[in-house]
RNA sequence: CGGGGUGUAGCGCAGCCUGGUAGCGCACCUGAAUGGGGUUCAGGUGGUCGCCGGUUCAAAUCCGGCCACCCCGACCA
């Protein structure tokens, strides 16, 4: 490609709606437009890096066994009611309405479309073990879109369905996948890592993400310093101090003038936080829920949500909590009534708490759970913190950023029963199919590996998903034979099929190192007198600092070893 | 949805307070010089000042409404 035909230009300043690296760099390089708020253009540039990574995972997902198959973008609304997902997804789901009045959803995941394909051809255990996936838009309506490529509404993503007859059929199915997802992040040249993930709206059992620690990620990781735990903090457990047993005392009130938050109790009673039991107040879908935790500990709101089972939950509003009749900073589950009661498993692990008493500036010394008050739930809705024990080793947990470049989930059979996909398994009997689905979204793969590889002059792409190989970058142009070396050694590099985007531009030199630095094409030619006059050209890696002489004379047969050796290597 | 900010040429910005019909840099076009890290000089092209309404002899500027975009939070693969 010859860069005076390329369209689209760099430019010098950074757009100043863009703030994170990426966002700029993309920007500036010309390789992405933006057109409404999360909705993008990609320019030519852009657009073969993108190809480059469709590639790649077309390729390992092919060699997992998956067959690519192309879904409709337009689906019948009423499939998301049949499958009972409206709710989870809700407003993040667009719908437009046909002229018979009829409506549609902007298909944001396709699980319901597969699902409805395969019950028609699987009716046997001999037609499974099943991989499809699909390479194509997809559409949320996200309540903020950001960081340029990082979260957008319309996106291309890559999306591959399970269907197993057994547990262990998913288990390998999932397995399968893991692996061809670690050879995609290396081939594009991202150290991601694994973590255990919450499931969110897509639902189902078992998940994991993959996350490339980016201090411009928008999720939390918390990760072991010394054995190899990793979950989003969404999903993440800690160890929870079990504090001595003590026998049970009697209850008994204490003023409490102007004591609200834990901290200020604690010390004005005289106790650690872990001794005394923290209450929340949190409106899930509409009705008021009571959370008790221990004073130590903070609520993990997802956790919460998925224990509740609802679709929406925020903390409950001063006046929703004051119209229950709670006393806000003295309050207690003890003698609480008609209110559904949520406790987490700490407050077993310990004993004569100070709890509120229900009755302002006062609390309660000796409270015990089970004995001065019964919980309609209890379980693990804590959220470990970096500091906290490993749920694994003990070890301390540390945590980080991370971009979140690829999910995979264990669905189960919640959708093929909804939907009706059943089989019959050797002895005739009907059963669900088992499924999993497995996500990467492209642009967002693309905007973390410029997040991952660039440094202040610009992108520097891993060869595999570099929109070029090679920029040819003759200086002087004006001189004939500048120009002829140029243009023959770009011919040549072309019939040794070497990808060349060739500055023909008749340039000053910092104008074209700097456009080279900033595209990051990850090996530099350049052509000038200086190199003429020994027969040779200058040959220097993006990613490198130094760069060496090569021989004219069979120039491009080594260029092309190069790069060939550098492909090897991945 | 709550809080904050911004909308003036393709991009980055000034002008607005104190109304008089628009300016700078980059990019682009023409010419000349320069030539290993965004070089220099000279001359040009390009804008219904986000939209609608109001005040006024006169609105980019004042007032009201709306819209879009960005950031933080809520939320969310």
């Amino acid at each position: 490609m010859r860069f005076s035909r390329l369209f689209g230009k760099t430019l010098k300043e950074v757009p100043s709606e863009a703030d994170t690296a990426s966002h700029q760099l993309l920007l500036r390089a010309g390789m992405i437009q933006q057109v409404a708020a999360g909705i993008y253009s990609y320019l030519p540039l852009g657009w073969r890096v993108l190809r480059k990574i469709e590639q790649i995972i077309r390729e390992e997902m092919n060699k997992a066994g998956g067959q690519e198959l192309m879904l409709p973008a337009l689906q019948p609304f009423e499939l998301w009611e049949e499958s009972g997902r409206y709710p989870s997804f809700g407003k993040t789901l667009f719908t437009v309405t046909d002229r018979r009045e009829h409506k549609l959803a902007l298909g944001p995941t396709h699980e319901e479309v597969i699902t409805m394909l395969v019950r028609r051809y699987v009716q046997s255990y001999r037609d499974l073990p099943l991989l499809l996936y699909q390479i194509q838009n997809k559409f949320r309506d996200e309540p903020r879109p950001r960081g340029g490529l990082l979260r957008v509404r319309e996106f291309i993503m890559k999306d591959l369905y399970s269907f197993d007859a057994d547990e262990a059929g998913l288990e390998n199915s999932y397995q399968k996948m893991i692996q061809a997802y670690k050879n995609i992040y290396t081939r594009c040249g991202l150290p991601a890592v694994l973590v255990e993930a919450d499931s969110g709206a897509i639902g189902g059992k078992e998940s994991h993400e993959f996350m490339l620690i980016a201090e411009t990620g928008e999720d939390e990781i918390i990760y072991c310093s010394s054995c190899d735990y990793a979950a989003n903090a969404e999903k993440a457990q800690n160890i929870k101090s079990e504090l001595k047993k003590e026998d049970p005392a009697p209850l008994e009130e204490i003023p409490t003038p102007n004591i609200k938050t834990i901290e200020e109790v604690a010390e004005f009673v005289g106790v650690p936080k872990s001794h005394t039991l923290k209450a929340v107040f949190y409106s899930a879908d509409g009705k008021l829920v009571f959370v008790v935790i221990r004073g130590d500990l903070e609520v993990n709101e997802t956790k919460l949500k998925n224990l509740l089972k609802c679709s929406e939950l925020r903390l409950a509003t001063e006046t929703e909590v004051k119209a229950a009749g709670l006393v806000a900073g003295s309050a207690s589950p003890i003698g609480i009534k008609g209110i559904k009661i949520v406790a987490d498993d700490s407050i077993t692990l310990g004993s004569n708490f100070i709890a509120g008493a229900n009755k302002s500036d006062t609390h309660l010394r000796n409270v015990n759970p089970s004995r001065d008050f019964t919980t309609d739930v209890m379980a693990d809705i804590a959220l470990a913190r970096p500091g906290d024990s490993c749920p694994k080793c003990h070890s301390k947990l540390l945590s980080s950023h991370g971009i979140e470049v690829g999910h995979v989930f264990k669905l189960g059979t919640f959708l093929s029963e909804k939907l009706g996909a059943f089989f019959l398994d050797e002895n005739g009997r009907q059963r669900p199919i088992i499924m999993g689905c497995y996500g990467i979204g492209l642009g967002r793969l693309l905007a973390a590996a410029v997040e991952q590889n660039h440094d202040d002059r610009g992108i520097i792409w891993p060869l595999s998903i570099a929109p070029y190989q090679v920029y040819l970058c003759p200086l002087r142009l004006g001189n004939r034979d500048i120009a002829q070396t140029a243009e023959r050694l770009y011919q040549d590099l072309m019939s040794q099929n070497v990808e060349v985007l060739f500055d023909d531009r008749d340039q000053s030199p910092g104008v074209k190192f700097n456009d080279a630095d900033l595209l990051g094409i990850p090996l530099r030619l350049t052509i000038s007198p200086r190199t003429l006059q020994s027969q040779s050209i200058e040959v220097k890696w993006r990613s490198e600092k130094e760069s060496q002489l090569l021989p004219l004379e069979g120039a491009a047969a080594r260029i092309k070893s190069l790069v060939q050796s550098f492909e090897c290597n991945l």
